[in-house]
DNA sequence: CGTGCTCGATACATTTCTGTATCGGATACA
DNA sequence: TGTATCCGATACAGAAATGTATCGAGCACG
């Protein structure tokens, strides 16, 4: 039967996918640094061969794996800010999601993002990718802030993109944080801190509007 | 002449400071994984063998830069807000403290921060370490908080622990941000953050003198 | 079919790193 | 001053990792 399966070598673009699919699981175990690349090529199943044949070397490998994320989720966190525009149905999705199987396995995994930010920083080439992820990441945020901005009671003196700033920050942080003690729960810290902020925007609003004078700010640096 | 001054060898303590010296900055330039013994005991101005005498391996090395890092900041975060225990001052301070020439050459450095983190991840035995010095930087931040209560204008019913989390997960994310994209002032932006929680505090409590409902608070998880 | 090309496997040369064994100068102390 | 001990330097062996050169099976295309 002429069946559409058959056995046949993967192709150029399979073997390359697979060396990064278990170049990031190395990555989380090992870290970059100490990776080397016949445990990567082993763990896809293949010879060092391969790899030579696709990557010159390591640094070529990362910055494969970087640009391959960075398509990848060029739409993911704005899709689903789109889809969720409710903070609180945001939130849930994005539990979701963490949660997902083969989402903490793959290439998204908080270890990988921390790794990959270092090596950013031993190798230029790899920054822009990361800061484009921060900057998407940021400006997202942003979006679903000012689209809610009514709601939440916000004032058009509030930064919007330094709020975003402040809840990505803290977003990372508790990620970091639950790395160093893994009895913290990330996801409930933030869901926390995110109704914190909600509730102090309302009230923030609130007391301005009862002619409440505006705290002085300070000015930093 | 008797003069105290006389050429003699480093001792045993002063020999093993200089590598753990030397081996925080390589561990900051390569990364701990990446980072070769030959490379720190170079530059410290030793030879291989000076290592292999105060240290088994590079893990031992690692847990003695981390149990020397935990023992000198015991009580740097703590004096330092038992010093400024107001906010402005301890952010002032805090700025400081962080510009201070040897500071960020030296061992306290956000990315030898990072590494350790991820090294923790790797090696259970230095887990307590940061944990540790997790905790000690919150229960500091809550006191300080604690102390201002009032003049924060805090509710009683505002979890202090939550607000000391947040805040610590910012300035970490911030400093994490900061090495992503270098243009952004993580200084900065934790000052401006710790203004809006201040101001936000104090709205919430004016909020609620003014008979204003509390929002409701979701329940995560 | 068969021929050329692609691409991963194998083998090899070289470098780098690690860890140990040994040596010798400096120090402490009587 | 003599002597035992300490501790870093040197030398060596082995392992691990890198990168290249070559080989050969599979695929595309005539």
């Amino acid at each position: 039967m002429s069946s559409p399966i058959r056995v046949r070598r993967p192709s150029r673009a399979e073997t390359r996918n697979r060396l990064l699919d278990a170049a990031a699981t190395v990555f989380i175990d090992r870290g970059i640094g100490a990776a080397s690349i016949e445990e990567i090529t082993d763990r896809a199943g293949f010879s060092r061969g391969a790899f030579y044949s696709n990557f010159a070397d390591k640094d070529e490998l990362v910055l494969g794996l970087l640009d391959r994320m960075s398509r990848e989720s060029v739409t993911e966190i704005e899709q689903l800010m789109v889809e969720h525009q409710d903070p609180d149905d945001y939130v849930r999705a994005t539990q979701a999601m963490l949660r997902s199987p083969g989402r903490r396995n793959g290439h998204h995994h908080p270890v990988l993002s921390t790794e990959l930010m270092l090596y950013s920083l031993r190798n230029p080439k790899a920054q822009p990718f990361l800061k484009a992820r921060l900057d998407r990441t940021q400006k997202a945020i942003k979006e679903v802030i000012e689209r809610n901005a009514v709601s939440l009671g916000l004032r058009p003196a509030h930064n919007r993109s330094a709020i975003a700033a402040m809840i990505n920050a803290m977003d990372d942080g508790f990620g970091f944080h639950a790395i160093i003690d893994p009895e913290r729960d990330p996801i409930e810290a933030f869901s926390a801190a995110l109704d914190f902020i909600a509730e102090a925007a309302s009230a923030i609003a609130f007391a301005e509007a009862s002619g409440q004078g505006r705290l002085p700010t300070k000015q930093p640096t």
